[in-house]
DNA sequence: GCGCGCATGGTACAAATGTACTAGTAGGCA
DNA sequence: TGCCTACTAGTACATTTGTACCATGCGCGC
């Protein structure tokens, strides 16, 4: 096993958007044993033409870039004629987020304050087919489960709600009643396990069901 | 001016607890001309203790760091004997913690998505004594000037309003009546120029007013 | 078919929120 | 001293929100 790996050393694609954390992961692993760096791209469309001739065998994939996000990547790169396993980097944690890379097939995630020794350790065993997820968000993914996620509607209308729209105007802006609205924010505060509207909107920005930009 | 910079480099110190940034920061810059590296630290004890005996002209210092942060590393370093400049290292842009660190005497802020060039450009003009913002983080904190900041008073409110506390909850925990608490909430709402405490809330979130970890 | 979740619309009522005022105290500043 | 801001407390009233129900129709899975 260990001298496969030095014969035919992991090939690795970084893709993200920060020079620094590009410079800094080509730094931490190229001189890794067992580990050999086909490249590095600054967003999916650069990782996409990279990898069509130079194949990777894990790709460390940023989740939050311009353009086309890692979310939108992923599905892109399991179809390719030889998917690699993909990593999530990921600076912050937001819930909503993790939940999606691991339902688009993410492998592993790694927070960008890793040391060295773990992140070759995550692209180790998600070579060899393994996940890879620190326990703080195992725990958190486990946690969510439980939590029955919201509809479509429901969705919208947290959005609304959040940028201070009364029940009466969300109601006119989707074409329905008020008091469906107001049954809809309802459901949406015993999801949310939360009291009213106000803690709903709170709860949503921390776990990343509402975007922070915009 | 050019001789004088390429005899004596500029001396830097690295502050972040990501060692990726570490690692990224070290290669991008250990390489520049006029620049020499003196070190690099996780947290701000252990900046200051390297200080003491190898002491720099420019700090870069991440503004998110656990145990002391940034901003309270800040303070510190100016109170030096040969106070460094300081430029700020964030990958994110929280209006309020820019604020606050430009009150706290930072000279510069980098975004983690800088090139080189900029970042070896930052380091320069500080050194000389100038600021350096990018244009975004530049409108964004005249903007903010326009409006006027919250009461301490104000802050407490609406944190707890932001956890779904009803104004009578409110006025019971601080000791006040739930009258001045409407009040207080009337007037958060105005100065942050939202019409519900809904609105309020999320705001308060996207401009890191309220912290989103807790 | 039956149950279930989702979306819809409704009534009735209690509670919370927001608006428009007034008004006192305390501290900072010109 | 006078002015301003923050903080406090109140009244009166309209609006909004939340709770506790009920009911319909649709689609999906068993």
């Amino acid at each position: 096993m260990d001298k496969r790996q030095l014969k035919v050393p992991i090939r690795l694609l970084i893709v993200d958007d920060h020079p620094v954390v590009r410079a800094g992961l080509g730094s931490m692993l190229c001189k890794q044993p067992g580990l050999k760096l086909v490249g590095s791209a600054a967003g999916a469309e650069e990782a996409l033409a990279l990898l069509a001739h130079s194949p990777a065998d894990v790709v460390l994939l940023d989740l939050r870039m311009p353009k086309m996000s890692g979310i939108e990547a992923l599905p892109i790169l399991r179809k390719l004629a030889s998917p690699p396993q993909v990593i999530i980097l990921s600076s912050f944690e937001f819930e909503e987020e993790i939940y999606r890379a691991v339902q688009a097939g993410a492998r592993g995630y790694l927070l960008k304050e890793t040391s060295r020794d773990d992140m070759v350790a995550a692209i180790v065993a998600v070579h060899a087919g393994r996940l890879y997820f620190p326990p703080a968000i195992a725990s958190r993914l486990s946690d969510r489960t439980h939590r029955s996620s919201l509809s479509p509607r429901e969705l919208e209308i947290l959005e609304m709600l959040s940028k201070g729209l009364t029940n009466k105007e969300i109601g006119r802006a989707f074409g329905i009643s008020r008091y469906t609205v107001r049954n809809h924010i309802n459901s949406i505060n015993q999801k949310l396990e939360v009291c009213d509207r106000t803690e709903a909107a709170s709860v949503a920005m921390k776990q990343g069901i509402i975007s922070l930009s915009d």
